[in-house]
DNA sequence: ATGAAAGCGCTAACAT
DNA sequence: ATGTTAGCGCTTTCAT
């Protein structure tokens, strides 16, 4: 059988030597940009390159000098607000780079994950960007190692192993809270995502912190952990507020959960800010476009994905940092009008 | 120097014909099922690879074979909301077929655009889905023919030349003018895309069609064409509400438009639906949770991800469709709450 | 300054 | 049933 025949006829190296009459070492020394060759052959070997539209077959590059120029990004789910910023900001900066984006959709399902890393072992990409959907599977641990490249987490703490890029929940969720509790509520309910994971555990602990000072009798802040979903958000708010009492305020914690949220708040004919107070735990365009608008937790995702590659291309480029490093991202509290003091 | 130092140490199917004292030849076989391999050997070489932790090079199969298994995709802005769902899909239905997604940010610039396709030719990629900022630029059209392999278009139309997912933007634009001039309404404004790109031509044409029954003094009907930004949808609309006699209703005819029509309605004081009655051209999380919530055309942009890479599959496995596949997605119209009768 | 040739890891054709 | 080998396109070393 014919090799590459599905490669259609793309000219190579050869062809652009024989075109010019040089051999392919000199050709590829004038692609490189090497100094040692003559003007004159240089224009010959460029005038053939522009004749037979030649671009050099990356693959055949890669296979030779043992580096792809790609970089790997696997997210839960593309269609979450918050990611596409992330992604867009990666990209670019990736791009300048020279790099080229593999983009993979993992759904927070290990066995996804793990047919994943063994297809990025198999194609040798460069790196590697993740929200893992754990931080203590070992197996899952091993095979991120196993692939050999530069890891950057996403949002996901296991320091000691991997370089991470994090975002301050802890202390925005706090500030979320001690805006809350300053308007008088103390019946508020957190909901967040399950706290084996970082941004599920911080939001936890930056809400515990905000309820630290205060007496005991007014320690009523109610925590679920279960899910960061729309889907969480609307269940978990039903249930909340069939309750008795039900909670003055709520926090949604998790990048797609506040829809839900509003929905379940909506349809029980609640009034926000009237009869409950909201905060989102992440920003959106959603949370500046209800009414009224919702107050909410904010950090750049492009930030986010920028450091995350920033830190990718610094091993790349073997600067041996020695330790893992681990990058905060702050967060600030962005005023808007869904909470008002709680009213009796 | 050393070759391929970079690319770590892993396990060559040498490594593992050594290991299992059979040829390299025999080692591929059993990779790839090939029955004349005995029992025995099999056995010895599947342990090999296991001890080994052998997996197979990508890089250099793709070498061999011609194919990289990989499909790019290249859109204007990810963190656009309509985009997630689409790119959300098309990878799922790649990776079940053993391809990898590769994607792109065009922003809608053409420079990068053809600085992609020259990238994307070198990486020989085995398809392309795009959606690009021009459907009649000469260059851009010969550079996509000339990366040699299946191309699927989103919601563009060079129908002569490329496969082709589009949307009913026209129906969808058409029925939702219907409906604002069943109510009542004649000065209505439709804010939309360019009309050079097709999304903006059909909208316009489904508006226009809609009009088209009506008494030549009710066809009050102006359309704004440049962009599909929040951007654009809040400058246009602001001018539109500051002009007089302002329009009694607007339709915001792109993904991202809503969001900036809005903000300009509520900025000038002005209650939806009655004040201003409004249609959103293109569905979103943001269309269901504002109060009142926005009554839109809809399409499943899953569908639309899904339906391109079946294109893209079909051509790959060389059922060879002589004559460019064009698909048209239906749209639906949502309706809720922000549309109600005209009133003077 | 340039040519010749080795070799990256793999598959398939050709032997045996 | 299995071994041997050519060759995919490229870069780099070694000659000259």
């Amino acid at each position: 059988m014919r090799i590459g025949s599905s490669m259609g006829d793309k000219p190579t190296i050869r062809n652009v030597a024989d075109t010019a009459s040089v051999a392919v070492g000199t050709v590829s020394r004038v692609l490189n940009g090497h100094k040692s060759v003559s003007i004159e052959v240089r224009r010959r070997v460029t005038e053939a390159i522009e004749a037979l539209e030649y671009e050099p077959n990356r693959v055949a590059q890669s296979m030779r000098l043992g580096v792809t120029r790609t970089v790997a990004l696997a997210v839960r789910d593309i269609s979450l607000p918050g990611f596409g910023f992330v992604v867009n900001a990666a990209e670019e900066m990736l791009r300048n780079d020279g790099y080229t984006l593999l983009l993979s959709i993992t759904n927070e399902q290990k066995d996804r994950e793990l047919q994943l890393l063994r297809i990025l072992y198999q194609s040798r990409v460069d790196a590697l960007i993740m929200a893992t959907s754990s931080e203590e599977d070992v197996e899952l641990c091993d095979q991120i190692e196993r692939v050999g490249v530069p890891v950057v987490l996403l949002d996901r703490d296991v320091s000691k192993k991997f370089d991470s890029i994090t975002i301050d929940h802890r202390g925005g969720t706090r500030k979320a809270t001690e805006l809350l509790i300053g308007l008088g509520h103390t019946r508020i309910a957190l909901l967040t995502g399950r706290s084996s994971l970082r941004p599920g555990r911080e939001r936890i602990a930056g809400f515990e912190e905000a309820f630290a000072g205060l007496p005991d009798r007014e320690r009523n802040g109610v925590v679920r952990a279960g899910g960061f979903s729309a889907d969480f958000g609307f269940r978990e708010t039903s249930a909340l507020l069939a309750s008795s009492p039900r909670p003055t305020a709520l926090i949604a914690g998790g990048m797609g959960m506040l829809s839900g949220m509003l929905q379940a708040i909506r349809s029980r004919g609640l009034k926000v800010p009237d009869d409950i107070s909201v905060v989102a735990g992440a920003d959106s365009e959603l949370a500046g476009l209800t009414d009224p608008e919702i107050t909410a937790v904010h950090w750049s995702g492009a930030d986010e994905g920028r450091l995350a590659v920033q830190l990718l291309l610094n091993r790349l480029r073997g600067f041996k940092e020695p330790a893992p490093q681990n990058i905060l991202l702050s967060t600030e509290l962005v005023i808007r009008g869904s909470c008002a003091p709680v009213r009796e």
